[in-house]
DNA sequence: GAATCTATTCTTAGTAC
DNA sequence: TGTACTAAGAATAGATT
């Protein structure tokens, strides 16, 4: 083949590897519907398993709600086994700690 | 140099890498003070960011919080600007609809 | 929706300052 | 405590099934 050959497949060959492989994401709201669902869906469950491992490494209590937009549903985690009623419990005493 | 001096400089330059990079950690309470309190550190920082992240990405509201062992001291994210007590409002809202 | 794949980006254990 | 470094390990965007 000539260089200029080679030249072509080496830019075909970006545009394929390019289309294929991810970007860094900008931080900002995902327009596209299905995209952005996809993407909650996948950092949702993985930040339920951050939250359960520093709860586990570091022995701290954590309380995770991700309210959804769409639906009002929402998920909770609280890894290390406090009860939803509990943890609203020390938020309001907490909360009323720093009125007094 | 002979053969054996190479192997030597293997295992040695492997001690040594070995000693100085990561290995992958057990998922379990870390025991020594220091480096609890480090994994501590950086792991909280990063799970805040990803709150925000999904939180900006996806349009989900969050609440985090995180209760330290010591010193009941906690820290606190609802990214998408939620107050603390509206938070608890939520959550108190949520059980109410679960127990009716 | 969920599972799988892969190259890329991100996180982080261990260490030293 | 916080910051910086480095390479190992983990998360994940984009695509496919």
């Amino acid at each position: 083949m000539r260089p200029i050959s080679y030249l072509m497949l080496f830019f075909v060959g970006r545009w394929f590897t390019d289309s294929m492989t991810r970007k860094k994401i900008q931080m900002k709201r995902i327009n596209n519907t299905t995209a952005r669902q996809v993407t909650f869906s996948k950092r949702r469950k993985c930040i339920f398993k951050k939250a359960l491992e520093l709860s586990t490494l570091c022995e701290a209590e954590i309380v995770l709600i991700v309210f959804r937009a769409t639906g009002k549903l929402f998920d909770y985690a609280s890894p290390r086994f406090l009860s939803l009623s509990h943890s609203s419990l020390l938020i309001e005493e907490h909360i009323s700690g720093l009125l007094e």
